[in-house]
DNA sequence: GTGGTCTAGACCACT
DNA sequence: GTGGTCTAGACCACT
């Protein structure tokens, strides 16, 4: 189920975004499956339905899901690819940041030991699953 | 110098924090030693006043300068262990960024890859000095 | 009620900011209250939002309270113990200026009556509530 | 000998006026002694005449010295029983910090061990001179 | 001249 | 409506 903390630094709609690309990763909603309507998520977090609406604005724009007037949303035909390349393009972001922190001295080990863990932590998750 | 980008979305403010980091880092400025002014900057970066200070307030809290009424502003000494010990906290970031990329199944060696690059290329930089 | 003085040696956001964990304290505000708006207070004291904004940035950082953009601004979860500490630290202030009287050859004395009444003072007001 | 910290939170002015005032009640100025000259400080200091003259200004004020025209500055007789009173009057000061902490719930114990500790400092050091 | 505080008011992002 | 950023400009304290 999808969790927003309203106390977050992180945005509701960016939160409800990740979450909703979360549950796709997850297997939680198939391709072509149906998502709650946007009233249902409304009451349910107890959110503006305006955020949630900018939300699925933001995923239909990512081709994650297909919205359509009056006959609900969906999760589109090839989301989890367009997922996957979306977060690939996240390793700028960490070659970036890993950048600044080799500029500053920082040793190259303690950010492979992050990764590490990283990757450790979910694969067993993964094998759980 | 400071290169200012009035357009990016990162707040202006913000730019002149990570630059006076940056210059700081690179020797540009050793510690103890007095910083152009506020209104010199403004007038330079074509910045109003108040966002310089804005940042330098920052700074100030971050214990890279030391700012005093009258006086002007100095990097602080231990400025660049302060810095250091700042961007230490990232690999937090750079560690969250790669859950996220691990549970999308994105390939470990990816990121791996990227942070040789970032390191190789700052080392060259660092050789050169 | 927040009260603020303007002509005040002390900043109107020092006056603010004290204000606020002042009520925190005192159990005005709970921990994930929600907070006056930043206009609201505005109007209600007669001050600049700017400066109001100023002073709930401040107490952002102490992790006093939590402001999110759209949300409004919350009191943090632990904002008590966050005052708390901060407070213990003002101990250091009494130790110097006590160091300065001491060495002024003020009586011992003299101090700790004045600090006798300050807790009795306050137990009172503590059992009344 | 005075010793003026320019990276200091405490404005130089300050700084000087505590200084001297600490010098006169150390006895190393007796009362009716000349100080050295506004610009000699200034040069031995590396500090700006105005603002040596600023503290002077403030310490013939409080009737720490005598300033005449052309004449000098001389420590003012009953120096020492200004300096003494004015400091008998940061009780205030302690009293004031004291309520907020207990306010806040620190216990007084820790205060009271903090004066102890300022007062055995400075008597040890007042055996020695 | 140098930094610090404050006001007035615009504009933007988020809910 | 709510907070965040920025500009323009005044005024003050400190050097």
């Amino acid at each position: 189920m999808l969790v927003i903390d309203k106390f977050s630094r992180k945005p509701i709609y960016e939160q409800i975004i990740d979450g909703i690309e979360r549950e796709v990763m997850a297997g939680i909603y198939s391709e072509k499956e149906q998502l709650p309507s946007i009233r249902e998520l409304s009451v349910t977090l107890g959110i503006n339905p305006n955020t949630i609406q900018k939300a699925f604005l933001e995923l239909d724009r990512r081709g994650v899901i297909i919205t359509g007037q009056g006959r609900g949303c969906f999760v589109a035909q090839g989301a989890l690819e367009s997922i996957r390349e979306r977060l690939a393009g996240k390793i700028h972001e960490i070659r970036a940041l890993a950048e600044e922190l080799s500029l500053a001295g920082i040793e190259k080990d303690l950010i492979l030991e992050a990764i590490e863990k990283a990757y450790e932590n979910h694969q067993r998750k993964g094998e759980n699953v």
